[in-house]
DNA sequence: ATTCAAATCACCCTTTCGGGTGAAGGCTTT
DNA sequence: AAAGCCTTCACCCGAAAGGGTGATTTGAAT
């Protein structure tokens, strides 16, 4: 705003003292404020983006679809984060049989037969970030 | 640009006929072309967010550094899809103890023990899609 | 009170993985 | 020609993962 009344008087003042033709002036202001818009259309969309992301929400449908659960997908975010079964053990504070019979139901769910996999099809399904 | 001489054309015929301010005449120039450059910036932009979202590059620089070779790259990538190093062997022509070197070799550079940590790592540095 | 799913753990066995070592052939660089 | 890397393959061994079965406990629903 400020910036759009100094442009008005400095050329109205321009127009005064000089003689040049009413349409170069104007030209003048279309081309300036041309440009104004298209930064401020950048700033705001460089924003958006900004904010486009980082954000990611847990496909809970397909979750329940899968009959997974809680405590399923504890030892499936922990998969995916690259930890052996013994140390998701650890982390969970259960035996490592109890791990494995978790990771085997989700085989089972997920209809894969190895980790990797398991970890790849959960991201695409988005089960996980 | 037509636009542009449009609005020129019938402003300057705007103030033939009545007879208001030039500062009114300013004005609404100023808004309409700053509106216009908003509209352009947004189209710049909304191209440049599709265009980024599907775009994947290998990070070159990084796979150099790592000394990641092409094979045990491919190797890499079949075991981020999920595959097993037989599986990886069959899809290759070659043996399993290719493979098993190869990915060893891999643990080395990437610094991981597991296959999952290699892939969540090779993810991370971008060095598969 | 009974049923049911979830969570826990155990034991068995097989397959896969990972680490270590060695070696042979090919290709490039020096 | 020698040195160095890539690729290929082999063997050994131990650890990790996966598959199957069965059992106990707990909490929620009927």
């Amino acid at each position: 705003m400020a910036i759009l009344i100094f442009a008005l008087k400095y050329l109205e003042y321009r127009l005064v003292v000089h003689d040049l033709s009413t349409e170069f002036y104007v030209g003048i202001i279309a081309v300036f404020f041309t440009g104004l818009g298209i930064w401020v259309g950048l700033r705001l969309t460089r924003k958006k983006v900004i904010l486009i992301g980082p954000e990611f929400v847990f496909n809970d449908e397909e979750i329940q679809r899968l009959g997974i659960s809680k405590r399923e997908h504890e030892v499936l975010e922990l998969m995916a984060k690259g930890f052996s079964n013994q140390e998701i053990a650890d982390k969970l504070f259960v035996s490592l049989n109890t791990i494995k019979t978790h990771s085997s139901n989700l085989f089972l769910k997920l209809e894969v037969s190895r980790r990797t996999q398991a970890v790849q099809k959960a991201k695409e399904l988005r089960l996980i970030p």
